[in-house]
DNA sequence: CGGCCGCGTTAGCGCTGGCTAACAGCAGGC
DNA sequence: GCCTGCTGTTAGCCAGCGCTAACGCGGCCG
């Protein structure tokens, strides 16, 4: 509702993400929406709330987000609407992802469980959708992989030469081959070419 | 040499990967390694300098390797080499890899330039491999698809399922795979399929 | 044996930082 | 036109934390 809100905690990811949750003071997070200090407790009961609220709201836009792919697509499509969601949202919320992956651990403990649980069900959109691709996967290797893919994606905020587009289509690129390489997987790992292009990674067997 | 300065350098990295710098305590590093509270000043100078020395021993350590991988191998297998290398060293050193993901930022500035002239000769071997395997990649493009795959390598401490082998070839083959996707890239983003597979992933394109 | 030195202890200082208290301007509703 | 409530201010408390000081103890060397 109110801007305020949203607009302080835009600018307490942005500091967050850089300077580590402990690492920022509420009078920097005030400063940062141009009130100084204490004012921001007229809007959030503690830190630790602000950041709860963080969390939990990216996680449930998250879970929202890949629900919605998966029930308005094709099961042959889920996947790759999926790569392209998390993609966008990472493109476009670096600061949010980067409080995601860092500062899971500052949480209050019924805030981190609440966060955790979203987390779960989100992944677990994903690992239905990678096994709906791959049957032949088991899950615990479709949830490293879902992981994996994650932390591709979300390396967005520490390499930002592409443009936002190249950048988006060079993910979405490295995502489907790293989980076209991992669904294919389960024969000997052995002799790992490329198979029908001009070049090949060698060396990666054993 | 003395063990003592790695001991602590060990306990340390594991909190700093747990709660971030700054919500780790002195006392709590030294409970960890069984000495109490300011004991550690005779082995480090400050806090800071324990952070600075674990993240340029670090950055050290990856730099070297890659440069030995590059100097030892045919070109044609050093990008494998080097792939198997950083899977390696992030799954025998979860903690270390999660302290410099997330803690540059928490660096004393001549500390920070330090790491960062580190990295990214790090980085300057991995692009040099890319594009050894891959001539048509521009460099930025290569420098982004490296970063991509330090993020999915990287994602080791947040899913421990796999056992320390399958996690290995499992990363590894992803690595391959999104390499090999970003550096077949250049054509038209269109028709993604990953041929001479029995499975695809669609919608990517656009 | 005696003095040095590496390594540890506890006490305590100073500052930072989260949070509260007390107060103020400024809407809108009766 | 006042009262209420929302949003902001400054002053200040109190805990925690990085770091220093002062001291103790055991081992090695002459």
């Amino acid at each position: 509702m109110s801007t305020r809100r949203e607009q302080i905690l835009a600018a307490a990811a942005e500091l967050f993400a850089r300077h580590g949750f402990h690492g920022v003071g509420i009078d920097e997070i005030g400063a940062a929406v141009g009130v100084s200090g204490p004012a921001l407790y007229r809007h959030f009961r503690s830190k630790d709330a602000m950041l709860g609220e963080m969390l939990t709201s990216i996680s449930e836009s998250l879970l929202a987000g890949g629900q919605e792919r998966r029930d308005t697509n094709e099961p042959a499509q889920v996947l790759g609407e999926l790569i392209r969601f998390q993609v966008d949202f990472a493109l476009d919320n670096p600061a949010l992802i980067t409080v995601q992956e860092r500062n899971l651990g500052n949480l209050t403990e019924p805030d981190r469980r609440r966060v955790r649980a979203l987390q779960r069900r989100y992944v677990e959109v994903w690992v239905q959708a990678i096994r709906e691709t791959a049957p032949a996967l088991d899950e615990p290797t479709a949830r490293a992989a879902a992981h994996a893919v994650f932390g591709l994606i979300n390396s967005t905020p520490h390499s930002r030469h592409l443009g936002r587009d190249g950048m988006a289509t060079m993910l979405r690129e490295m995502a489907v081959g790293a989980l076209t390489r991992v669904c294919a997987d389960g024969r000997p790992s052995g002799d790992l070419q490329t198979s029908s292009r001009e070049f090949r990674i060698a060396g990666t067997s054993g």
